[in-house]
DNA sequence: GAATCCTATGAATACGTATTCATTGCGTCA
DNA sequence: TGACGCAATGAATACGTATTCATAGGATTC
């Protein structure tokens, strides 16, 4: 058996103010203040605690920190474990909330079900704000977390309205102007693949496309992947080619991806016998290989409008729904070399 | 009649664990323990007090907690901002962290630069274990933060070895195994494409392929594609056309795409022309429009590995290095017809 | 030259919880 | 029956910091 772990510095406890005050000649309270608030120490004090904090190697115990000042520079998310639009959504978020000096404290979860839970864990840290992946969170979970005096903010789901902040682009206008550019390219018939129909999200997207859609005298059938996912799009090819449209619109780039596969793979050419629309704007979609006609989401703006919300305290108390204009990107898989 | 449910409303400020000791007539004491080590509480009791919690709608306040007992159940994260790989991983740790009861506060840097101020930041926050996603980290700054007496591990950066512990795939072996194959498709000139030379994962992987095709007789020359991103790929594609070799070893997936989408622009056809391997595994190398011929780690392994030694807190004072092997995956991309 | 104000600092307290120590009541064993 | 052990609880304290209140000079004003 190895005995003592001798750590240089390992077991001995970390510096604290009190620690540091003593080694500078200073009142724990000059420390303190030198630390986060700086301008009411002189000069001369400042330098010499700041001196002996590093020879202690010290650093403020941000957990104290919040306990007594009542308020943390952590931002929680709550956000799905998988999929690739949210993973997006959290890097930008993540970048916003670094540049404004605030702190990620990611909580995820596989299955709809587990949010419950995770929100009862969620409730223990004292969060200074609240990101929520809403499509896949309940309205009445969704109010629920409005209690606490904090900006929550729900991103992408506009139905969230009145309860918490909201920022979201405009899935409805969006759809439309894909149908729109569809319908220019000759489309006569179509589809539209949503993920999961009872989520808002896909809802509103399916309502812009068969509005649009309606208005030149084209029906839109619906047909559920069943997931947010390249492997649930894939699956939906032989549904889509029973129906034989001219077109099929997805409701996101990530299933979108896996239908234009499945269609590719039953000898089915695209644009040329079908042409394909994603939404969301993934990275992915602009690679020369896929190049997909989609719509594209601002996700910087979006999170920077997000990251705002969060970062500013007095928006807990007046919800404010901030929505953003998409822009349509135009691919391969709609340009029809004929006509 | 479940009025109880009613809390009073936003500005009041939550409930302590004393809030509930008087509301249901006992000491902070036994509150605390209801919640915190139940086991030393009467059936009764825990009965009278979780309901009166519930009354008031009592949460724990984890900050004060983990103030009070020394320790936190968060685990920290430092990783690029940018790039698919981090992210895929990072969703894999935090599943396999949520799991363990454990939540992920995350700190991202765009620029390496900024990596210094992140950490003195993390220090801030007594964390529980430290990730580190060490591609991008310089081996003094994983030292210095192994002052901390919590599990501290690098992701990815085996030569880490004895600061902290590691978690990585075997990227010499994966390459030689990604290299033989190539060697075994009739492949005798050949070009390794590097995200950034100076990462010690770009080195090991390139060592790897050189010697494995040096045992073969073929030459390697090494290009730089000066990032680990798509366009960084796309970019290279005339530097590769110009050698004009028989297979291009790319360091990671994310560049290969580029890679392949780039020589694709230029008329090269793949894998007719020119075979192409990867690295990684991403999901979208599996993806039929792509089937990208890499090396698929075992993200979900690792993750596993990482998430049990950062919750171990003895192996903060004894460093562990785990080398996990991946596995060959074969796509179109090496699949010549004809030979 | 005193009244006043401002700056820099220290002493003391509070944030909300976990934990030690002490106390009580009760069942058990000799 | 008395000594003892155990289970359940309360009182008190400590965790590390921010902040209020008080104090001592020194500069400023009339």
């Amino acid at each position: 058996m190895a005995g003592g772990t001798e750590v240089p510095g390992g077991g001995a406890r970390p510096a604290t103010s009190t620690d540091v005050a003593i080694e500078a000649g200073v009142s724990q309270a000059t420390v303190a203040r030198t630390f986060s608030a700086p301008h009411l120490v002189s000069e001369g004090t400042r330098q010499r605690v700041s001196e002996a904090a590093a020879r202690l190697g010290y650093v403020p115990n941000a957990f104290a920190r919040s306990l007594k000042s009542q308020q943390s520079n952590v931002v929680g998310a709550v956000v799905p474990a998988y999929g690739e639009y949210w993973q997006n959504v959290l890097s930008a978020v993540t970048r916003e909330l670094a540049a404004r000096g605030r702190q990620l404290l990611l909580f995820s979860f596989t299955d709809p079900g587990e949010v419950d839970d995770v929100l009862d864990i969620v409730r223990q840290y004292r969060v200074s704000g609240l990101l929520l992946a809403s499509a896949s969170i309940r309205p009445d979970q969704l109010s629920a977390m409005r209690r606490q005096s904090s900006p929550t903010v729900a991103f992408n789901q506009p139905a969230a309205s009145g309860l918490v902040s909201s920022v979201s682009v405009d899935n409805e206008s969006g759809c439309r102007l894909l149908a729109s550019h569809l319908v220019d390219q000759g489309c006569r018939t179509a589809v539209f693949v949503g993920g999961v129909s009872s989520i808002s999200t896909d809802q509103a997207r399916y309502r812009g496309a068969a509005r649009e859609m309606g208005d030149h005298g084209v029906a839109l059938p619906y047909i559920e992947a069943g997931a947010f996912s390249y492997d649930a799009g894939y699956g939906c090819a032989e549904r889509i080619a029973r129906l034989a449209p001219d077109a099929v619109m997805v409701g996101s780039d990530e299933v979108a991806f896996g239908v234009i596969d499945g269609l590719e793979s039953r000898g089915i050419r695209i644009p040329d016998d079908l042409a394909v629309t994603g939404f969301d704007g993934l990275p992915q979609a602009a690679w020369a290989g896929i190049d997909l006609t989609t719509l594209v989401q601002p996700t910087d703006l979006l999170a920077r409008h997000a990251a705002e919300l969060l970062v500013d305290t007095a928006s807990a108390s007046r919800p404010t729904d901030v929505v953003v204009d998409g822009h349509l990107r135009i691919g391969r898989t709609t340009k029809r070399s004929d006509r």
